[in-house]
DNA sequence: TTGCGGCTTCCAACGATGGGAAGGTCAATA
DNA sequence: TATTGACCTTCCCATCGTTGGAAGCCGCAA
């Protein structure tokens, strides 16, 4: 309502529904309303028909979003630095504190990656691969020598493979139940 | 039951409960039920309690699993390599073939990872880390410059981080709902 | 006999994403 | 104008491996 003479500011703002929004952001439609649900954006207008309806400012947030998520951020990480952007007291170092965070939780995982894919190409390399049944692969995963107790114990050769809980989230011994 | 005179073959198989399972092999109790409710081994004896009731060799098939877990093996996977551990009649290759898919997908995901470790590495080097707002790494999430399109066509610089699928199974270009 | 710790099952959550059903809307065309 | 097809809405479910917790039974030791 109250939208008829003059040309006012709220003029020409061309907004969009959210397909329109996803093509234009690269995030997915069902992505914007999950983000929306919890709350990483905010509620979005809708039209008289209940259509979500997305300005060029919201495709904007959209594609901050989209950036992160490709440089790997979680949406939590997200959510911070979405406050970040919008702070304009904020300090470089609180962004670059939550960066190099993440560095360190990928260069984890890397590690944790690169050591199995060392373990497992050494194997293959030492595999005949062949038709016949012998195959140290298989003879690695149920020999029961080295292994035995590393239920407990920091480890011995592994690298970061086993740093617990960040990097690898699977397996720390057996805490059972 | 008819468990009573002479040493039978029977006689020494000390078995052991869910939690002594655990500990022996490095794989918790919720995944040991987990993995038997899923298929992925046996259904356990029970003790005249309802206890589940591990054997030596049960341990084995479980530490057997926990190290191509360690190795970054699905379920999946790891139950094509049970199949194959049983298997007298297996084929070396078919255990080479599993263990090369494998590390591709390993490869995959480095190349993905690192590809955002150096991006990241890059602005966070260019951040002053100060106590002032301005932030290349803000910055450059907010920035709609190159990137603009990327929701379709084969990409320009970027190696493998955005291989679809496999690698790194996020955001692939708004196909939504 | 009490008590603690371990066992049982069942249900839910995580994180980010996609699939699909059932029903309403929009815009173009017959 | 009526129909159609593409879109939107909400709601629920599945993924994958793993953990947490509740409610209730069992085993063993003091």
């Amino acid at each position: 309502m109250a939208r008829s003479l003059r040309p006012s500011p709220t003029r020409k703002i061309p907004k969009m529904n959210i397909g329109q929004a996803s093509k234009a952001s690269g995030v997915s439609a069902k992505m914007i309303r999950y983000y929306e649900q919890t709350g990483l954006i905010a509620r979005a207008d809708r039209t008289a028909s209940g259509y979500r309806d997305y300005s060029e400012a919201d495709v904007h947030v959209l594609r901050f979003i989209r950036r992160a998520r490709d440089l790997g951020f979680s949406v939590t990480d997200i959510a911070e630095l979405l406050g970040l952007w919008r702070d304009d007291t904020r300090q470089s170092v609180e962004v670059k504190r939550l960066a190099q965070g993440h560095i360190e939780e990928l260069k984890h995982k890397i590690t944790a990656l690169q050591d199995m894919t060392q373990t497992l190409t050494s194997l293959v390399e030492a595999c005949q691969g062949d038709h016949r049944p012998h195959c140290p692969i298989i003879e690695r995963l149920e020999t029961d020598d080295v292994d035995e107790d590393l239920s407990l114990e920091p480890r011995r050769g592994a690298v970061a493979s086993g740093s617990p809980g960040a990097a690898n989230p699977r397996r720390q011994a057996a805490k059972q139940n």
